[in-house]
DNA sequence: TGAATGACAACCC
DNA sequence: CGGGTTGCCATTC
């Protein structure tokens, strides 16, 4: 298992409710800016043994990748509001782990 | 071993 | 803003 695969993982499941994360960020932090297909092909291969909040992942558009899955449903569940474009506002629910604790806080 | 694929991203028109 | 093209990396056939 490569470094990144575990950082990135790691990331993911740091991710709080109600938070979204692009594939691109995650590649970034995990040490691989170029790896956001990385971090998809981690998903779906991944979570099924591990418990991962793949739902709180979307592409660097705000949207939903995966159509098909209740993915959109699972995130308006946990507080995230859909645009009617069926989109997410990034610049709101897009979690970053750097700042964390400061902005977040409400 | 080489070629194709993927729950993407950035760029260009 | 939408659609098409290119780039990058790891996995699979």
């Amino acid at each position: 298992m490569q470094p990144f695969t575990e950082r990135a993982i790691e990331i993911i499941k740091s991710i709080p409710p109600g938070r979204v994360m692009t594939y691109g960020q995650i590649a970034r932090l995990a040490g691989n800016p170029f790896g956001a297909r990385q971090v998809s092909w981690l998903l779906h291969s991944m979570s099924r043994v591990h418990k991962l909040p793949w739902h709180r992942i979307i592409n660097a558009k705000g949207e939903i990748s995966y159509t098909g899955s209740e993915q959109r449903e699972m995130l308006e569940m946990e507080g995230v509001i859909f645009t009617k474009n069926g989109k997410v506002d990034l610049h709101t629910y897009q979690w970053l782990p750097e700042l964390t604790r400061t902005l977040e806080e409400e």
